[in-house]
RNA sequence: GUGCGAUUAGCUCAGCUGGCUAGAGCACCUGCUUGACUUGCAGGGGGUCACAGGUUCGAAUCCUGUAUCGCCCACCA
C-alpha cells in the first residue's frame, strides 16, 4: 500500500467497477421498500458547477445510506433541455443574432448537437463525483417519452379547462423574442429622467415619455383633492398635496418659474368626464378624465396620470375594470421587436430607448414639459437570459389557470391548482427542510397568478395543439409509447403495431418485456407478426407468437436494415439514432439511413391488409421511427393511410385525430416553458403516463414501484420555479404528492461567504478540486459544516482539510493491514449484537479495556450517525464520523492497540468503520475495502452498521485513563522534558487500584513512562509533581521546581474554589432546589462533592 | 417599504425543544524526523455569544426593542 492515498489513480476505476457490477440498476420487482430520488436535471448549457456538486454529494449520501439500509434505491439521472437558456447559448455559439437566420429544422439540429456535447460532458462530471445513479434509466426532459408526458398533462389540463389561450398582458423579452413568466424576471435599478408633462390643464408624471403619443384618459382619484392654479397666463390642475408642499412643488415643476395663484380646490370626481384635445409629441390627441379610487396615490407625483393600456400591467388591469370606457384605448405603441409603431409619429421605427429621448426632446421644444427630475431611480425588469429590458405587452399566449375551480378526479372535491399546491405543504404531506421556507412558499403561492406557459422559441416541447383552417383547436386523442422499455409496453397503432426490445441479448428482462408486450396486445386484432431474421428479433417474435398464437412471417430483407451501422448505438437524449450514427462517422449519410427507413416501410406497408400487423425488429423499428420523427417520410407514411394530415408528426404521436377530408392542420408554432416539462420530473422518468395506466397491478413497473419519490433535493432558489410546480402537477395528475420531503441546499460561496463570480475570480471549478484533492474530499467539504437553506462556504483550505481526513483513513487502513499480515479472509462478524463484552477472547472479539471502550463508542456513534441521516442532518453525521475516526479511533484506539494488540478485532472494527463512512466517502472506503479485506463484492452491498454493544463501565474507566495520560503529558510538556525520555510515576489509586493495575501497561506506553507504580495508598514522595485526578493522587518523577509547583497548585485551587462557590450558590438557591429537575440537582451535588475532594487532596 | 434570516474565537461556522467550565475546522504559539499517517503527533493560547431590556431558580438558546448585514417580494403615474 502506498504511503499516501492516490485518488487520481483509483477513483475512475472504482466508478467503472460500480457501473460494470450492474448494482446501480434498480430492480422494480424487488420486495425491498423503495427509496427514490429524481436528480434535478442539470441544464445542457454548460458544465457542472459547485451547486451541482453539492446537490450530487447530498443526494448520493442519502442514496448510498438507504441502499445499505436495505432499500431498493432508485436515483434517476437526467438532463434538462433548458429552453430559453439553451437557445441563447446556441445563438452565441453560432455567432448569430437571431434564430430566424436558420430554418427551424436546422436551428433545432444545432441545438441538438450542442445539447449532446454538453450532455456528455455533464454525465462524465457526475460520474467523477461518484454519484450512484441508475444510468440505465437516464432520461432527458426533451425526449420522446417526456414529450408524451408533457402532451398528456397539457391535454388533461386543457380538458379540465385549466389551460386557456388568451390575449393578456405578459412580459415580453425583446432580446429573446419570447414571453417570460413572472418569475423569470430580474430587476435592475436605473436612473432615468422623470418628466412632468402638460396634458391640457392637467400635469402628469412619467418616465416613459415615448408612450405618451395616443388618445388617453387622464386618471384622477374621485375623492382626491385637486387645485386649479393660475401660472402666468395659463391654468394647471394637480393635487392639493403637491401644491401645499412648496419645496416639492419647486423641485418637481422646475420648468415653471414664478408663483402659482390658487383659483379653486376641487375633487377628482368633479373633473371626471371632461373631454379635451391636446398636443402630444406625436400630434394632437383626444383625452378624457377618468376617476378611479384604486390606482391613484394622492401623495405621489401630481395625483393624476395618463395610461398605456397595452404597455403597462397596471394600466391593463385598469382597462379591464373600466372596460366600457377604455375599450377603444388599446393602442399598440411598441411592436414585438421593441420598435415604435405609427402611433409614435416622428418616433416611428425607433427603438424604445431612443424614442424615449427623442420624444422628450420634441416635447421640450414644443413646451409640453412642466418639470424634469434627472436623478429619478426606478427599477426595470430585465430578461434573465438575454439581459435586455422586458416590455409589458399584450399578446396571445397559453396560460395555466391556477385559480380556476375544477373537480379533482382523485378526491371528487372542487378545488384549484393553487389550493392543491398549498395543501400539500400545509397538510404536512410535503415537508420542507429547513422549515422556515414554508412561510416563503405560502407567500409565493398566495401571490401566484396564472402561469404563462407558451414561449416564442423553437427549442422546446411544441404546444400539442393543432389549428384547422377555420382556427378550430384540435388536440391528439391519445399518445403512447410504441416501444417496450422499462416495462412501458404499449402498442397502439390501429393497424400497424411496432414493437422493439432494447436489450442486446434477449435477457430475462427482454423476455419479460416481450411478454408484457404480448399481454398488452392480447385483446387486439393482430393477425400477423412480421419479424426480421435477426436472432434477437426472432426470439422476441417467438415469445409473442407463443403468447398470442399467431404465426411469424420472417422477411429476409429486414436483416439488412437491422444489422446496419446503427447496431451498437444507444438511444441518446435529444438526438435520433440516425443522426447519432452519422455523427459517429460510420460512413453512412443521413440520406442513406433515411433511404433505409424508406425501404423498411416499402417492405412493410402492404402487410396491413388483413388486420393488425406486429413488426418485430430492432433497427427496423427505430429506423422508421426516427425517419418519421424527422418528418422525412411522415407524409407518405401517414398520408397514405386514412387521410391523416399532419405537420411535424412523429410516430410516437400515435392516435391522431382525423381532420376533415383534405384539410390541413397546423400545429401551434410556440413551445412550452421549460418548467412545464420539468414540473413532471418526479413522474415522467418513471414512465408516467403510459405505465400508470397500462400496467396497473402488474409487476415490473417503475411507476408503481418507485412513485411517489421520497426526497426532492435542490437549491432553494428554484423552490418556486420548480418545486411548487412539481407539487402542483403531481397532485393534479396522480392525486399524490410527488415526494414527501424537500431538502433545500443553499448557494455555494467562497470561503468568506461571497458569491463566486468570474469577475471576482473567486470561482472554483469542481473538476479542478477533484483532480487536486479527490472527489471524497470535495464531497465532504460540501456536506460537513453546512446546513440546509444556508450558504455553503467553500475554499481550498476546507477541501484540503478533508483530503487530510481521507488520507488519515487510508493510513489507518495501512496500519490495519500491517497488523494483519497474512491474507486471511475477512472473518465472520465479530462483535455482533449477541456478543457481550464478557465473552472473552476469541477471533475478532473485543478483549482489552481499549477494545471494549472503542466497541462501545462505535456502537453509540453508528447509532447517532444513522439517526442523523434519517433526519437529513448530513453535516452532523459527517462531523460525528470525522471525529470518531480521527479523535477516538486513530488517536486513542490505534495508539492503545500498539500496547495491547488485537489484530482480528481491529480489522473487524475497521470494516465497520468503512461501512459507516461509505455513504460520505464512497471512493476511499471502496478502495480500502478491496485493499484491506481483499473483498470482491462492493462495499455498498453490505449492511449499514447497526451494532448494539454498550459497555458503560469500560467507557468510564477508559475516560479516566485518557485524563490521566493527558495530564501526565501536559505536566511533562510544562517541565520541558524531552518526549523520548521516560519518567517514573506513582499512583495512589484508592478504590480504583484494581482497574488501574490492569491498564498500567497501556498508560506506560501512551504516556512514555519507564515505570508506573500503583497502590491503594502511597506516601507522598518528598519532591514530586502532584496531580489530582478523580480520587487518585498521581506523583510524577520530574525535575521539581518548588516555586513553580506551588504556583501551579495555588492556581488550580483558585479555579476549584470558584467552581465550588458557584455550585454552592446554585444549591443554596431555594428556587433551584424546588424547580430544577431532580437529576440535575443530584448532579450538581455530586460535582460539588468531587470538587471539594479534589481541593482537599491538593491542600494535603 | 414588506417578508424571511443572520450577528458566537483572527477566519468559516456548529450549538435541536433553556441546565456541566460555550464547541469544531482553518489560522496562531510551544515541543516532537515515536516503525499507519509531516496530508502527521503531543501540548497550548484565544470568545462579556451584536447591543438594551424582559421572562425564569437558571438565557448563546425564549420574548420585546435597537443597530448592522444578507436574501426574497413589491414598488406603477
Amino acid at each position: 500500500m502506498d504511503k499516501a492515498y492516490n485518488h487520481n489513480g483509483t477513483e475512475d476505476g472504482l466508478y467503472a467497477d460500480w457501473e460494470a457490477s450492474g448494482a446501480m440498476c434498480a430492480d422494480n420487482s424487488s420486495d425491498k421498500p423503495p427509496f427514490t430520488i429524481a436528480l434535478p436535471p442539470p441544464n445542457v448549457t454548460g458544465q457542472l458547477h459547485l451547486g451541482h456538486a453539492a446537490m450530487l454529494s447530498i443526494e448520493d449520501v442519502l442514496i448510498r445510506y438507504k441502499k445499505m439500509k436495505g432499500h431498493e434505491v432508485l436515483w434517476i439521472p437526467g438532463t434538462d433541455h433548458a429552453a430559453i437558456a439553451t437557445e441563447n447559448v446556441v445563438l452565441k455559439h453560432l455567432g448569430i443574432a437571431s434564430r430566424e437566420e436558420l430554418s427551424r429544422e436546422d436551428f433545432m439540429k444545432e441545438c441538438r448537437k450542442f445539447a449532446q456535447e454538453k450532455h456528455d460532458t455533464i454525465v462524465g462530471q457526475m460520474k467523477k463525483m461518484g454519484a450512484w445513479l441508475d444510468w440505465s434509466r437516464e432520461v432527458y426532459t426533451f425526449d420522446e417519452a417526456r414529450n408524451i408526458a408533457v402532451n398528456k398533462i397539457f391535454k388533461d389540463l386543457y380538458e379540465d379547462g385549466l389551460i386557456e389561450r388568451g390575449h393578456r398582458m405578459i412580459h415580453w423579452s425583446v432580446g429573446a423574442q419570447s414571453v417570460l413568466s413572472d418569475d423569470e424576471l430580474e430587476w435592475e435599478d436605473r436612473t432615468e429622467p422623470f418628466y412632468i408633462l402638460r396634458c391640457g390643464e392637467f400635469l402628469v408624471g412619467t418616465v416613459r415619455s415615448e408612450t405618451k403619443c395616443s388618445d388617453s384618459p387622464v386618471v384622477v382619484h374621485p375623492e382626491g383633492k385637486y387645485v386649479r392654479v393660475k401660472h402666468q397666463e395659463e391654468t394647471f390642475i394637480f393635487s392639493k398635496n403637491l401644491f401645499d408642499d412648496k419645496e416639492r412643488l419647486a423641485k418637481e415643476l422646475n420648468f415653471l418659474e414664478g408663483e402659482f395663484e390658487l383659483l379653486e380646490t376641487l375633487k377628482g370626481k368633479d373633473l371626471a368626464g371632461q373631454e379635451f384635445e391636446y398636443d402630444t409629441y406625436a400630434g394632437k390627441r383626444k383625452f378624457f378624465v377618468l376617476a378611479d379610487e384604486e390606482v391613484i396615490d394622492m401623495d405621489k407625483g401630481t395625483g393624476a396620470m395618463t395610461i398605456s393600456v397595452c404597455h403597462s400591467a397596471d394600466d391593463y388591469l385598469l382597462a379591464q375594470k373600466h372596460k366600457a370606457k377604455l375599450k377603444d384605448h388599446f393602442f399598440e405603441k411598441i411592436d414585438m421587436h421593441g420598435k415604435m409603431t405609427a402611433q409614435a409619429g416622428a418616433c416611428e421605427g425607433m427603438a424604445v430607448d431612443e424614442a424615449r429621448k427623442k420624444s422628450a426632446e420634441i416635447m421640450r421644444e414644443k413646451g409640453l414639459l412642466a418639470g424634469e427630475d434627472k436623478s429619478y431611480i426606478h427599477r426595470v425588469p430585465i430578461c434573465y437570459r438575454s439581459d435586455c429590458v422586458v416590455e409589458p405587452m399584450i399578446s396571445p399566449q397559453w396560460f395555466v389557470m391556477v385559480e380556476k375551480e375544477f373537480t379533482d378526479k382523485w378526491t371528487g372535491e372542487t378545488t384549484t391548482l393553487k389550493k392543491l399546491t398549498t395543501d400539500a405543504v400545509r397538510e404536512g404531506g410535503v415537508d420542507l427542510i429547513p422549515k422556515r421556507f414554508e412561510k416563503t412558499y405560502f407567500h409565493w403561492i398566495d401571490n401566484l397568478r396564472d402561469w404563462c406557459i407558451s414561449r416564442q422559441i423553437w427549442w422546446g416541447h411544441q404546444i400539442p395543439v393543432w389549428y384547422d383552417e377555420a382556427g378550430g383547436i384540435h388536440l391528439p386523442k391519445e399518445q403512447k409509447l410504441l416501444f417496450a422499455r422499462h416495462g412501458e409496453s404499449e402498442a397502439n397503432r390501429d393497424k400497424v403495431v411496432a414493437g422493439g426490445v432494447m436489450d442486446a441479448k434477449l435477457t430475462d428482462k427482454g423476455h419479460q418485456q416481450a411478454k408484457d408486450l404480448a399481454e398488452a396486445l392480447k385483446d387486439r386484432n393482430i393477425t400477423k407478426i412480421i419479424a426480421s431474421p435477426m436472432k434477437r428479433a426472432q426470439q422476441t417474435a417467438q415469445v409473442l407468437s407463443d403468447a398470442l398464437g399467431i404465426e411469424i412471417e420472417t422477411i429476409a430483407e429486414l436483416k439488412e436494415i437491422d444489422y446496419g451501422e446503427l447496431t451498437g448505438t444507444k438511444m441518446v437524449p435529444g438526438i435520433s439514432n440516425l443522426e447519432l450514427a452519422v455523427q459517429k462517422g460510420t460512413g453512412e449519410t443521413l440520406e442513406a439511413l433515411e433511404a433505409r427507413a424508406q425501404k423498411a416501410w416499402e417492405l412493410l406497408k402492404n402487410k396491413e391488409s388483413e388486420g393488425e400487423v406486429l413488426i418485430v425488429g430492432h433497427n427496423t423499428f427505430y429506423s422508421i421511427m426516427d425517419a418519421v420523427r424527422r418528418g422525412k417520410v411522415a407524409k407518405e407514411l401517414l398520408l397514405a393511410r386514412k387521410n391523416w394530415h399532419l405537420e411535424n408528426a412523429g410516430l410516437w404521436e400515435t392516435s391522431f385525430f382525423k381532420a376533415p377530408e383534405g384539410e390541413v392542420l397546423r400545429q401551434d408554432k410556440d413551445t412550452l416553458d421549460t418548467w412545464f416539462s420539468s414540473a413532471l420530473w418526479p413522474m415522467s422518468p418513471l414512465g408516467w403516463p403510459s405505465c400508470a395506466e397500462a400496467s396497473a397491478g402488474k409487476p415490473n413497473n417503475d411507476f408503481e414501484k418507485f412513485y411517489p419519490s421520497d426526497v426532492l433535493e435542490t437549491g432553494w432558489d428554484i423552490l418556486f420555479f420548480w418545486v411548487a410546480r412539481m407539487i402542483m402537477f403531481g397532485r393534479y395528475a396522480t392525486g399524490k404528492n410527488p415526494f414527501h420531503t424537500t431538502y433545500l441546499h443553499g448557494m455555494v460561496t467562497d470561503e468568506h461567504g461571497k458569491k463566486m463570480s468570474k469577475s471576482k475570480g473567486n470561482g472554483i471549478n469542481p473538476l479542478d478540486v477533484i483532480e487536486k484533492f479527490g472527489a471524497d474530499a470535495v464531497r465532504l467539504s460540501l456536506v460537513i459544516g453546512t446546513s440546509p437553506g444556508n450558504p455553503i462556504p467553500l475554499g481550498e483550505h476546507k477541501i484540503g482539510g478533508y483530503r487530510n481526513f481521507v488520507n488519515k483513513l487510508w493510513n489507518a487502513g495501512r496500519f490495519v493491514t500491517m497488523q494483519n499480515p497474512s491474507d486471511q479472509p475477512p472473518s465472520a462478524p465479530a462483535f455482533s449484537e449477541d456478543s457481550s463484552p464478557r465473552k472473552g477472547e476469541s477471533e475478532g472479539e473485543p478483549s482489552s479495556l481499549a477494545d471494549k471502550w472503542i466497541a462501545s463508542r462505535f456502537s453509540t456513534v453508528a447509532k447517532k450517525v444513522s439517526d442523523y441521516l434519517e433526519n437529513y442532518q448530513i453535516s452532523a453525521a459527517g462531523d460525528a464520523i470525522y471525529h470518531f475516526v480521527w479523535d477516538e479511533f486513530c488517536d486513542w484506539y490505534i495508539e492503545a492497540s500498539k500496547a495491547e494488540p488485537n489484530p482480528a478485532f481491529l480489522k473487524q472494527l475497521f470494516g465497520y468503520i468503512l461501512k459507516l463512512t461509505h455513504p460520505l466517502c464512497p471512493f476511499i472506503t471502496e478502495s480500502l475495502w478491496k485493499e484491506v479485506f481483499g473483498a470482491e463484492d462492493l462495499l455498498i452491498l453490505e449492511d449499514y452498521p447497526a451494532i448494539d454493544f454498550s459497555d458503560s463501565e469500560a467507557e468510564e474507566v477508559f475516560e479516566k485513563v485518557q485524563i490521566l495520560i493527558t495530564k501526565i503529558r501536559k505536566a511533562r510538556a510544562d517541565a520541558k522534558i524531552n518526549p523520548k525520555e521516560k519518567i517514573k510515576v506513582l499512583v495512589s489509586a484508592g478504590k480504583d487500584v484494581l482497574c488501574m493495575e490492569k491498564v498500567s501497561h497501556l498508560v506506560c506506553v501512551l504516556a512514555q513512562l519507564s515505570a508506573l507504580e500503583i497502590a491503594e495508598k502511597i506516601e507522598a514522595p518528598e519532591k514530586a509533581v502532584k496531580l489530582v485526578i478523580g480520587g487518585m493522587d498521581v506523583y510524577l518523577d520530574l525535575p521539581f521546581d518548588e516555586k513553580a509547583e506551588h504556583e501551579r497548585i495555588e492556581k488550580e485551587k483558585v479555579v476549584l474554589a470558584k467552581s465550588i462557590q458557584a455550585l454552592e450558590g446554585r444549591l443554596s438557591n431555594q428556587g433551584y432546589l424546588e424547580k430544577a429537575p431532580e437529576s440535575l440537582v443530584e448532579q450538581t451535588k455530586k460535582e460539588l462533592a468531587e470538587a471539594q475532594e479534589k481541593l482537599d487532596n491538593l491542600s494535603r
